[in-house]
DNA sequence: CCTGCGAGTTCCATTATGTGAAACTTTGTT
DNA sequence: AACAAAGTTTCACATAATGGAACTCGCAGG
């Protein structure tokens, strides 16, 4: 799993090489001890021990004397109040999502895509608190969730033929596309119309409907979806709340694009 | 502006300076021109541009080609996603924090110490909706806050002297410390007692009462502490918290060891 | 139109940095 | 005590980072 560059591919420098690192660390999901480390890594020991170093010197890693383990950094945390502030739409959102769940009163998630893959940059519950922040920088499938093929369908050429390669297709229900060209002409049909759903394609008994956040110009921002369990929502009445939500992801893209935001960029990798 | 190390001692090599350089980015707030980035760090045009360069490819900054601007990248989220599920006491904590905020009703915060300067990794506010993530990942003073003086009363000397050669004194109210010397007699005072409070000294009319969460061994894990204005909470009140405050800590502090979790190193900086 | 300027990008000889096999130290086990 | 496993340090070597300078681009003024 890691991530889809393996490494077989990875240009990048030592910096590079630090970064993948702390993916490593990250994918373990618990500290890890050093020898577990260097097993998922193809580094020789020595290299790995002190870039493994010089991420504990950085503060990125955090490593515990007593137990001899390592796990991501605070400062990893503080990093990314900075991103989450500033490169996602989330804070410029926020009052609208509040809005816009007040006013469906089912489950609201914002998302971008990064690197092919949805990145949940907030959410709001039925009619729970708030979401907490370990939703905010969770990461999910593009090619089986609403707002992944939303935004997947407002991709350029070039930009859906790398992020399409990056799709895993695994069947989670029987819904769920299992191939690039089924989904192409989901997406056709999705662009055409302006929105599109989940059909239970993720989780079963989970549906959305989903749009997608473009501004003016038609560059892609990111998605919003309204969810629900199946035995509530029918797609009809998930369908009569697009009009909302397409109001709700104008305002979000008004704001951005007043406020100069930042395009993602998406599955602009690779040709660098 | 750089950051609060300046050392300039052992700033670490490559890897230590393309961080640097995220923290630049990050400091603005905002995304950034290549030219204001060059002119808020010492490195020569061509090094920084290359290093940019790096961040740019490993996905830690995103750069808008249409604006010419860099700004954090989405990769940060994610990182951040796993740091705070693995490297913070929050997911742990949050039961606890639930239950403490039900019980007294007050805004609510779970801190950690990092770098000598206080992380806050969850927080509840008084009868509104759970935290944002924008709340989680914020930076505060040490010293003039209740977590803060809680949690450097309970480090070990060393570290202590290396936190507070980290503050900046500043005054916010009358009641801030402005140096170390009547801080540390305060802090002396909070050991001994267990608990401290916030007279105010970060903003006026903000008051709390914090307990460090420690481990049996008396490792210092992170800190809790229930805040209210000081037209609704008298001292004595919130000192009257301080039990029930106790017990969550301990709760906390019994999950945390069962789980193996590791220690934030704190202001473990320097001598590497 | 062309000239000058500033921002951004590329070049390339130099050298600091990172590399990794192997040796060494520490910790835990039989 | 002896061994094994995990972690740490060493050092000759090579890669990768450095930064001064030169180049390109876009734009404002002459």
């Amino acid at each position: 799993m890691a991530t889809h560059k393996g490494d077989g591919s990875a240009p990048a420098g030592t910096v590079g090489k630090a970064l993948d690192v702390l993916d490593a660390v990250a994918a373990f999901g618990r500290p890890v001890k050093f020898a577990e480390l260097l097993a998922s890594s193809d580094h020789p020991k020595a290299t790995l021990y002190r870039l493994v170093q010089t991420l504990v010197a950085t503060g990125m890693l955090a490593y515990d004397p007593d137990r001899q383990v390592y796990g991501l950094g605070l400062r990893l945390v503080r990093l990314a109040h900075g991103a989450w502030a500033q490169a996602s739409l989330a804070p410029l959102a926020r009052p609208h999502l509040d809005r816009l769940s007040a006013q469906v009163g089912e489950t609201v998630h914002l998302a971008q895509l990064d690197h092919g893959q949805v990145l949940y940059v907030d959410k709001r519950n039925a009619r729970q608190p708030t979401a907490m922040f370990s939703d905010a920088g969770k990461v999910g499938p593009a090619y089986c969730t609403g707002v992944g093929k939303v935004m997947l369908a407002h991709l350029e050429a070039g930009a859906l033929d790398d992020a399409l390669g990056e799709q895993a297709f695994r069947r989670y229900t029987d819904t769920t596309h299992v191939s690039a060209d089924t989904l192409r002409a989901e997406l056709d049909d999705i662009r055409a119309r302006g929105y599109g759903f989940d059909r239970e394609e993720h989780e079963p008994g989970i549906r959305c409907v989903a749009l997608p956040i473009l501004t003016a110009t038609g560059r892609l921002l990111g998605a919003l979806s309204v969810t629900g369990p199946a035995d509530r929502v029918s797609y009809d009445s998930l369908e009569g709340q697009v009009p909302l939500i397409r109001g709700v992801a104008q305002a979000i893209a008004a704001d951005a694009s007043d406020w100069g935001f930042p395009e993602p960029k998406a599955a602009r990798v690779g040709t660098g």
